[in-house]
RNA sequence: GCCGCUGUAGCUCAGCUGGUAGAGCACAUCAUUCGUAAUGAUGGGGUCGGAGGUUCGAGUCCUCUCAGCGGCACCA
């Protein structure tokens, strides 16, 4: 950097990744004539830079593009910033045929400098800073991987090919985070949850899961857990239809905006004889699968005559919803299209949001802080363009998100224009083991829907009043939550998750009648057990069942059997413990209680 | 949905320029009864995601299609 600080800001020392997304610009626009670029910001532990080009790169151009850089890198060019006219600037890649380029300038703030940065003869468009020279970057860097972007992030403009790459300050850093990399996909949720006999996904189901009976195990813990949980925040637990009526959806407006991703379902008995069309007749009666629980609690809701003395009343369900998500979206147990949401909707007052919402981050927070989440990244997503309701009322619902957060001193960003149409919403995010973050929690306030299916309550004063209805979730959806879970533990399940808590492994036939007989006792104290009494020899069972994530192995031999004992030994440490039977059917029962 | 990559036994993967499929693990059987991360032997198992095409002949080339993966877009 060589020029005077003079406006506020926080200034990022390291500028190596915006560096080498600049050599790397300049090495693709000389090994491929023709190529424009458009930008290259450095993210979290890296860089990209879109290029626009006829031809994508192939992983192989990778290379010859890694080696063309490593030579610009050695030349040594020092980086120089200069501030152009906007015409000039405009002129100037015009007549290089850099329309992106030209585009950028002309939508810059009149008041700005056009800032250029040279390295040599190559130049680019650039905000700065960037450290003196090109060898400044260094060698330690690697091109990772090549995916399609849209120009400004439209799906409507021009398909662009972007390239990612890492760049540190030298090999050890470089290897160390390539390690890691290579670590964190040993955690990846799809190769445990195969490994661990979890779940599996198929084509004839895409995008919904296939639950084993160990990943369902687990499944069923943390939902029982979030059972009692809503138990002791005063909530009350229901059950709504799989498929509704069109004319459900119409009213709620979802009908009309997410109809494309929601599943339709004729009205109409299909013929069955071999041959015939499907349906005799153009069906006239829609159903649809639900797509989300809300419209469904406001019938429950509507059931009766509600009094301010009902509020705020709080409905929730394991709601089973299915989204016929793009196919480019569908990830493993991250973004599926059946999902369980542990949802809820809470009907209230506008005066009573601001204490719900409280409630709710705090609900939330000793929920995540069960399973060892510390790291949550929460937005605060405002008003949309395309939205219902008035400008006052947006003010109101966003203002109460806001304070609810302050009020605990949660930090949060904010996510202008990513709000539902219907209301703000609060997200709740966390990552997986490669980084990407994932919304899981939610808290959105809706003014709209009570509105539309005419939810009503009698207030103090006699009269009708629209209830206010807040949409929240913890876990997001069950799926989603327990990929991000897998990852979390790398597969080491607490105790009171693991889907096999105790595996009894004996040593010789003769042990097998002690070894049925311990797992019978510690059934009895309600611990997950299996026994492995094949003739194998126990290293061979110790390695399985450790490979398997078990989290306590019991052997048991002659020694055992003669004592009415186990040798304990816990995941990830080779030590035993010698322990009575009951002792460690108290100890472990306790140990694998759930939390509540 | 868009761009790119991938798709071979239950799993992980090999199969160069086209000549009618291989390994390890797993599984089955037999032997072994062996104290804390892999006992040995024998055996069964795939037509190479799907459809079509080129060819005397295709896992290997071409076209279409489906799915998965990496991103992008989307996400009530």
């Amino acid at each position: 950097m060589d020029f005077p600080i003079t406006a506020d800001g926080t200034l990022s020392i390291i500028t190596r990744e915006s560096d080498a997304a600049h050599v790397m610009a300049e090495a693709v626009q000389k090994l491929f004539p023709g190529t424009q670029v458009t930008i290259g910001p450095s993210i979290e532990n890296g860089f990209y830079y879109d290029f626009y080009r006829e031809k994508p790169f192939t992983p192989d151009d990778l290379a010859t593009i890694e080696a063309e850089m490593k030579k610009i890198v050695e030349g040594g060019k020092p980086f120089t910033r200069e501030v152009w006219p906007r015409a000039e600037a405009i002129k100037f890649f015009k007549s290089k045929g850099e329309n992106f380029k030209v585009e950028l300038i002309e939508n810059l703030p009149g008041s700005e400098d056009i800032r250029i940065y040279k390295q040599g003869e190559w130049l680019d468009l650039c905000r700065g800073p960037h450290m003196p020279t090109t060898k400044h970057v260094g060698m330690a860097f690697k091109l990772t991987h090549i995916a399609g972007a849209y120009w400004r992030g439209d799906h409507k403009r021009e398909q662009l090919q972007r390239i990612y790459g890492t760049a540190w300050r030298d090999q050890k850093e470089l290897d160390n985070h390539l390690q890691m990399v290579a670590e964190a996909e040993a955690r990846d949720h799809r190769k445990l949850g195969k490994e661990m006999d979890l779940f599996h996904l198929q084509e004839e189901a895409q995008g919904s899961i296939f639950w084993h009976p160990r990943g369902f195990t687990i499944y069923n813990q943390i939902e029982n857990y979030i059972r009692r949980k809503l138990n002791g925040a005063g909530y009350v637990e229901v059950k709504t239809p799989q498929l509704m009526s069109s004319k459900l959806w119409e009213a709620s407006g979802h009908w009309s905006k997410f109809r494309e991703n929601m599943f339709v379902v004729p009205d109409v008995v299909p013929n069955t004889a071999e041959g015939e069309k499907i349906f005799k007749e153009e069906p006239k009666n829609f159903m649809a699968l639900k797509p989300m629980n809300c419209p469904a609690h406001i019938q429950i809701f509507k059931q009766g005559l509600k009094s301010y003395r009902d509020l705020p009343l709080r409905m929730a369900e394991f709601g089973c919803c299915h989204r016929n998500e793009a196919h480019g979206a569908l990830l493993g147990l991250m973004r599926v299209r059946q999902m369980t949401q542990d949802d809820a909707h809470i009907f209230c007052t506008p005066d009573q949001i601001a204490s719900e919402a409280e409630a709710f981050c705090k609900l939330l927070y000793s929920v995540y802080e069960d399973f060892g989440f510390t790291d949550v990244h929460i937005k605060l997503a405002t008003r949309p363009d395309a939205r219902a309701g008035d400008d006052a009322t947006w003010d109101r619902a966003e203002g109460a998100l806001a304070t609810a957060l302050k009020s605990q001193n949660l930090e949060f960003t904010y996510a202008p224009g990513e709000g539902a149409f219907y209301g703000p919403k609060l997200e709740f995010h966390l990552r997986d083991a490669i980084g990407r973050t994932w919304q899981c929690g939610t808290l959105q306030c809706d003014f709209v829907l009570p509105e539309r299916l005419d939810a009503t309550y009698i207030g103090e004063d006699g009269a009708r009043h629209r209830p206010v209805m807040l949409h929240r979730a913890i876990l997001g959806s069950l799926e989603r939550f327990i990929g991000i879970l897998i990852e979390h533990y790398a597969g080491r399940f607490p105790l009171w998750l693991s889907p096999i808590q105790v595996v009894i492994a004996s040593i010789t036939e003769a042990a097998e009648g002690y070894a049925n007989e311990a797992a019978a006792a510690l059934r009895a104290a309600g611990l997950r057990v299996e026994t492995d009494t094949r003739s194998e020899k126990i290293n061979y069972k110790i390695r399985e069942h450790s490979l398997q994530k078990i989290p306590v192995i019991a052997v048991v031999g002659a020694k055992e059997a003669e004592g009415r004992t186990l040798a304990l030994r816990r995941l990830g440490s080779d030590a035993q413990t010698l322990i009575s039977l009951d002792d460690a059917t108290r100890q472990l029962s306790m140990e694998a209680k759930p939390h509540s």
